[in-house]
DNA sequence: GACTTAAGTCAAGTCAATTGACTTAATAAG
DNA sequence: CTTATTAAGTCAATTGACTTGACTTAAGTC
């Protein structure tokens, strides 16, 4: 051979490309708008009634979509509106956190069917993926206890873990987490499990649950800054996660606050429930910390208040920043903070700083209050292959790589 | 009806959108590899061979692909190359400056045919309208005489004018640019010239022509800094141009610097040519201005390397910021400086500051400089249309708004 | 009670990718 | 020098999935 690097090229498509977009696209109108019939889905897709109909037929035939009562809305023969069957799909969710993980099963609908937590070891992954495994078969045989046909209607396995990846940590590793990072825990799990298994950051987990059945469902362009131990945002561009070259877009709790800064203080420094613990003193390994914190806010603890206040200067200027650099529709706060914490902090968030989305006639919020649930980032997790499954996008319609191209 | 909002649901698609796109995908994988041949293609693209056949066929008689010489590999019969050609698709691209405005032909493949320029009069749009209408129509004239079949070939018109778009400004509109942002110009250039027109802003114009023919040509991630009046960032996430939910994304002229500064210093007031000027205490409007300062940074001259290292610390800080949100294979600095001034300013970032992007395994450069040409903004808004016409994309395989979906 | 409107089906048609056999033309082996 | 092997590319038939247009069903409306 003459060529010694490999063509780059996308790949090309066809009729099952074609196919399996409209029918992501058709589970997808379902989602949004809840049931259509065919004769409005056929509309809104700009498919024919035809072939919505047949799709539609599939679809039924394989459990995801079930007519429901037909509507009169005037003239002509009444409609037959369906609606997506929750029992249709699952996935089961992994979080992989400091001191705990945690993996739950959502429906196709993103319904949390279960939930299973257990304490990590502290040395990180060497006896820990067994744990995550167990973890993981334990949700799984539950599920099938509850749906016996769950096993075959199992879409995949989604694991979120604290970013980043592929980076050389700074030497301070007190969770295990860099090990963790470096552990080739995805064809651990894919071997372990059998399932398909997608890995993201917390943050974009948190996204991808808001995208699902939250905040950001049905939007186009949202971030979602995501407060927990530390801090990083979702980003949701052209309705999907974008995650950067290397899986790390919006890891910016790394991101130093200021040009001339010689302390070189970090965002996550500022704003994150380390920095909280921190300012506490608390050490955020005990047991039922979270709940402390939360119920210190609703108490309005002073310290906590303070905290409050420095981290919302800097959180107003992220929102700021992400609003100008992204232009999104709405910015969403999300994740592990506790609600009564997160209520606080976003309220001492106001005024938001002046900003391009400052703009006449907005209909969205510029800021809004996500799912703040110690469970969001697991079902983040797991909204993942669910979306990997059903969500119309570019990469659904190419060929993948397993399929040869033949002739000849 | 009883459904009061309309449906949300994204296009389906039919053969005609996977025809579209695999013609699509082929056009990009010569323009990305070179010439390739039949078999190569099938290979890349992982259509067969008789697929590819078949594009290839339809792009030669449409002119836009041609047979080159055959090579001999091997064993085996020798394989025929096909190019793409040059001459097969024209574009106009139109830049608006504050006092300028600028209009270019380019070909298929991105070379520069024609350039054009005229004075934009001091009462914006009102009656600037008829000169950029004239400089577009003289340079479409000038085109057709080049090549009779151009006008059949022009597959529309790039603007690229400062941004952003839809926002009230700050009443210190010294250059109309206001007047021209709230101006209806891509109606008003459709309905001139007949074609389609397309807008960006500047900064996504040089990201743009840096995908089509610059240091982003084939790359999925990358982020260019656009440093010209303004300053702005043209984002290439996931192959393609990233505009935000109202065309201002990378818009970062207005982004604060830091969570606390009392003056809300933005990050153009300490680096754009707008700064320097005010640095350099020279009239901006001034003929000539623009030679003048590549001289003197070419000279050394003391203050303008007083400003080169002040914008430079603040550039390296928007690198780190930039690295850190998106994650990008590489961040170009480009655009509407002189040469010998970006040169220098780039030389002044270096060293970088830590971030996610200092990777083990790096073969891109972290920063690399981009095209410096005044023309560059031109280039890339005539670049749109080429890219809107060619380049593979998820809303080229989506049925059109203007396609009714009919039966029955 | 006839007409209009809209949902949905039927069956044939069309488009574009696929398949598998075949042709062509080179290099390698004996 | 002949034969085998390999690879590019074509031919003709097939397949899959959307489209078309006529038709059926079932409400309103006049």
């Amino acid at each position: 051979m003459n060529r010694p690097q490999p063509i780059r090229a996308k790949s090309g498509t066809n009729h099952e490309g074609t196919s399996a977009h409209n029918r992501r696209v058709i589970i997808e109108a379902l989602r949004l708008n809840g049931a259509l019939s065919r004769a409005d889905l056929a509309r809104a897709t700009r498919l024919t009634k035809q072939t919505v109909s047949n799709i539609i037929d599939e679809l039924e035939r394989d459990g995801l979509v079930v007519p429901q009562e037909t509507v009169k809305k005037g003239r002509g023969q009444p409609s037959t509106p369906y609606a997506l069957v929750p029992g249709g799909a699952f996935a089961i969710g992994l979080q992989i956190d400091r001191h705990v993980t945690r993996a739950v099963a959502v429906d196709l609908v993103g319904t949390v069917l279960l939930r299973a937590e257990a304490d990590l070891p502290a040395d990180g992954p060497a006896t820990g993926v067994r744990v995550v495994l167990d973890l993981v078969s334990g949700v799984r045989e539950r599920l099938i206890a509850m749906a016996s046909d769950a096993e075959a209607r199992l879409v995949g396995l989604g694991v979120a873990m604290p970013g980043p990846f592929g980076i050389d940590g700074d030497d301070n590793d007190q969770w295990m987490m860099e090990a963790w990072q470096k552990f080739p825990l995805v064809e651990t799990l894919a071997a372990g499990t059998g399932l398909e298994v997608g890995l993201q950051n917390d943050a974009a987990a948190c996204a991808t649950a808001e995208r699902l059945v939250g905040a950001a469902h049905g939007l186009e362009h949202a971030v979602c800054l995501y407060l927990g131990y530390g801090i990083g945002a979702g980003l949701i561009l052209n309705s999907e996660l974008y995650s950067g070259a290397n899986g790390n877009g919006g890891e910016i709790g790394m991101a130093l606050l200021s040009p001339q800064d010689p302390k070189r203080t970090s965002l996550e420094h500022r704003a994150s429930l380390a920095s909280l613990y921190q300012h506490l003193e608390i050490d955020p390994a005990a047991h039922g910390v979270y709940d402390d914190i939360g119920r210190r806010a609703e108490a309005e603890d002073p310290r906590i208040l303070d905290w409050i206040g420095s981290a919302a200067a800097d959180l107003r200027w992220g929102v700021h920043l992400v609003e100008t650099i992204f232009d999104p529709q709405t910015v969403i706060l999300c994740g592990g903070a506790p609600e009564p914490l997160a209520r606080r902090l976003m309220a001492a968030m106001e005024p938001l700083m002046p900003s391009i989305a400052d703009r006449p006639g907005r209909t969205l919020p510029r800021l809004q209050l996500g799912m703040t649930d110690p469970w969001s980032v697991a079902l983040g997790a797991a909204a993942e292959p669910i979306g990997r499954a059903f969500d119309p996008r570019f990469s659904a319609i190419l060929k993948a790589a397993g399929e040869e191209a033949a002739g000849g």
